[in-house]
DNA sequence: ATTATATACCTCACCTGTCAAGGTATATTT
DNA sequence: AAATATACCTTGACAGGTGAGGTATATAAT
């Protein structure tokens, strides 16, 4: 595994957030979108994707609905709701503070007696 | 809470890493040293610090031994072993590869097809 | 004297997000 | 007929974080 699941954990909704903000998409459209956009470093796993989705729905951050494909495999769209943007935007902001914590405190330091 | 939990998970073995760097310490004095290195935004709960003090010390990346106090409370002291110093190496570089990758996927785009 | 606060350690049960492993179904290519 | 790509889903297990509890010493406040 090239990403430690540990240090991705709590993104999964805000990745999938930021992909419906342009525009309505499907489970597996957003999954090749997320490989294109790391050039095929990373993609989340269907488990952690379709319970992410049922989570975002629940909280009322995205809608569902079924497309009408005359062929192939059927799929389930989403939408992000006005809700769904304002959560964005805090978990966005939310990763913003963290990062800057997160790099002080792996900083080689501290420890020294004042 | 200031920070997510979720957002913090994984890097916990890190930040403790990080405080041995420059020398042995313990778990309330590393406790407070992150509480002052993040101006009082942050701190680990003792649950999470004492059992990640198990699993470090279980994987080798620290050994532990008693203070000698002959008053006020005891200490259990903590050193990186050398094994735990390339840990951190290795951990402090994966922070710094998922950091990158994590701005890139929450970056507002993707679905425009093509 | 007793209560509160600070120091300093520890454990257990629970919660939550991730993931391996399984499944269903359609369409196209070999 | 088999393999691959598309596209969805669920279940059980796992692991790290945490709330809530505990023990013990020393000092400051009531």
């Amino acid at each position: 595994m090239s990403i430690a699941s540990d240090l991705i954990r709590g993104h999964t909704e805000t990745i999938i957030l930021a992909n419906l903000l342009n525009g309505d998409s499907y489970g597996y459209k957003i999954n090749k979108a997320i490989l294109k956009k790391t050039d095929g470093k990373y993609e989340l796993k269907e488990a952690t994707l379709y319970t992410a989705f049922r989570r975002l729905e629940e909280s009322g951050s995205i809608t569902s609905y079924w497309g009408d494909e005359n062929s192939g495999a059927r799929r389930r769209y989403y939408s992000i709701t006005p809700e769904g943007r304002a959560e964005y935007d805090k978990l966005k902001s939310e990763w913003e503070k963290t990062k800057l914590l997160i790099d002080k405190l792996l900083v080689n330091g501290g420890n020294i007696d004042e």
